[in-house]
DNA sequence: GGCAAATACTTGTTCCTACAACTATGCCTG
DNA sequence: CAGGCATAGTTGTAGGAACAAGTATTTGCC
């Protein structure tokens, strides 16, 4: 370990860097339960599903996009299905896999939801940066998911020339 | 409600800023209780009562400087305080108000904690950057920040002229 | 083809955090 | 110098996530 500290720069960096990441996430999760009694994790689950081939994951898949654990993810996908949201169906390739469908009607709470929470994105994240900062913001996101997630499990396929497929965010 | 749809240059630095904030606050997490048994809620509170004046805090004061909600900051710092990382005492001044001072002991764990998560927030966050993004990820997390924490109840001090106390991080 | 190991999930327990209700002290107003 | 209101914390309870253990299915190997 190398101990090096901080130059004054860094510190103050970080200091900010570190203010976003506890109040961005909280913030996006607490309009997502007013507009759509959504958590932010439950809505990036409907997302996840609604970007899949056929609107189907196995939990598995799900938890690696979701960055969730598998019984954290099996416990809120027991209760989205509950609300309807979701279905669960064996896997008829492999008994051991859980296949969770986007239902008609999670598909229609996320089209619900969505719009909100695109906004408030757009008002936290993007209204105050200008194009050369959104890509700078891009490329620094880029250049510490080099550490963070090497594999790019969490970027997904988003590391390639966009998806367009909607909704997402 | 605008609804804009984000676009495809917008989701992409979007769905790479969330992988960020995912990730990160869990790998300085995992680093701090495998090397320190403290979480990286308890290791800023050591750090935020190392900075104040006479290592002391009043638990509104701590409260905001760590965006915790005083009833949080009333468990975490009743079970630091029967570890003996800090002690309770009643504010002469008012009360109503209960001073939390960083002990010796509690200061000492922070030392020793200091070095593996700077060590860990540099390999994460700064070497991957060089000195220019590092100055344009400070102004992106202004910008955020401007909505997000107008006041700066959070950033404290650190928008001007960096403080030089260390520990900090 | 049968046994061991690996995989994919589920269930149960424990810890942590948020929200709500409560207590105690200080302030302010008539 | 009351009575009412605001402030500062604590405690209790309930929901969410992490960790550990258990179940079922598949795969690999002799």
């Amino acid at each position: 370990m190398v101990t090096t500290w901080l130059d004054d720069e860094q510190l103050n960096v970080w200091v900010r860097l570190k203010a976003v990441m506890e109040l961005l996430p909280s913030a996006l999760d607490s309009e997502l339960r007013r507009a759509a009694e959504l958590t932010y994790f439950e809505y990036y689950v409907l997302a996840m599903l609604s970007e899949a081939d056929g609107r189907v994951l196995r939990m598995s898949a799900l938890a690696a996009r979701t960055n969730a654990t598998l019984p954290r993810l099996s416990h809120v996908v027991r209760k989205m299905a509950e609300r309807g949201l979701v279905r669960r169906t064996p896997d008829p390739q492999d008994g051991r896999s859980v296949l969770v469908h986007l239902t008609e009607e999670g598909y229609a709470v996320l089209v619900a939801a969505a719009p909100g929470h695109v906004d408030a994105v757009r008002r936290y994240v993007f209204d105050r940066l200008d194009d050369e900062q959104v890509s700078q913001l891009g490329a620094i996101a880029d250049a510490m998911l080099d550490r963070l997630d090497p594999e790019g499990v969490l970027t997904h396929e988003y590391r390639r020339p966009a998806d367009p497929g909607r909704p997402a965010g």
